[in-house]
DNA sequence: TGACTACATTCGTCAAACCGGATATATGAA
DNA sequence: TTCATATATCCGGTTTGACGAATGTAGTCA
């Protein structure tokens, strides 16, 4: 019964379960999307979706600089019911719902050009003075 | 969301799912019981139940010396279907089949007169070189 | 009353888990 | 090659949670 209550404790935070929520929705996301619609900083995201993998919840397939991670199809019929459950579970609440209007405004906004604001890479290189094709985004670029 | 994930939190701890199990398949327990078939101490058995008791998956009710626990009955649906699963899916473990011949030969032990030689009051008793009557229930009543 | 008990709770310790910031890695572009 | 980026991982710090031992509380019984 020990792997039962470990896998409860993946499901025990409240960004796990968001970030479950959201590929729950959409299939594949990025951890941009991810950071941007939780509002996470991008070590806590790619922590917790590493958590999600090594549970064997999720997958992530590379592509250029991004990883995008999706729900993996689980086998035993134990945990993919408990899934379904949690998913028509969180399907009435009101701040699950928000949260798939904001990752569909943000996913709509990433695609007309923007970029990702909340982005750790970018607040570093703001911080530091770093000019460069982020400044041709900012000013320039974005509109 | 953070309401759900401190449900998952309650069952994310193997001790709790043991006891949920035990009350999944016998209405009613007290707190020795527990104790016993889990072979755990006193205040982790106590803390434990208290912790279901406080989420409110369980209810207690006091009967002289006694403390009877058992499942307290959830209005929420999405909650009850929670826990109808795990019971089912924790029916299928061999761990939680042998747990529960355990408790059956526990009450069975206990109907025919034995005492909780887990008891944290007895070892304290003991070490205290308490003679009292528990000399009784060691060398004259004990088989 | 005082001894005995079942259970609750408190206390100090220890380990696990979460966190943000910093850094490392890898890719793509200039 | 060098820079910008996305993501992973490492590093300390803080919080959370579990634990056993000890103590407290309230029943029972002689």
């Amino acid at each position: 019964m020990k792997e039962t209550a470990r896998f409860f404790k993946v499901l025990a935070d409240e960004a796990r379960l968001q970030m479950l929520w959201l590929l729950f929705n959409k299939r594949e996301l990025c951890v941009c999307d991810i950071m941007a619609v939780l509002e996470i900083t991008q070590s806590k995201a790619s922590r917790h979706l590493a958590a999600l993998r090594s549970a064997g919840l999720a997958t992530d397939r590379k592509e250029g600089l991004w990883s995008y991670y999706s729900l993996r199809s689980v086998d035993d019929p134990d945990i993919k019911a408990q899934l379904k459950l949690l998913r028509a579970s969180l399907s009435k609440r009101t701040d699950a719902k928000q949260l798939l209007m904001k990752l569909n405004a943000w996913l709509k906004a990433k695609k007309s050009g923007e970029i990702c604001l909340k982005s750790g890479s970018l607040i570093r290189a703001i911080r530091n003075g770093k000019t460069g094709s982020l400044q041709t985004h900012l000013n320039g670029g974005a509109r």
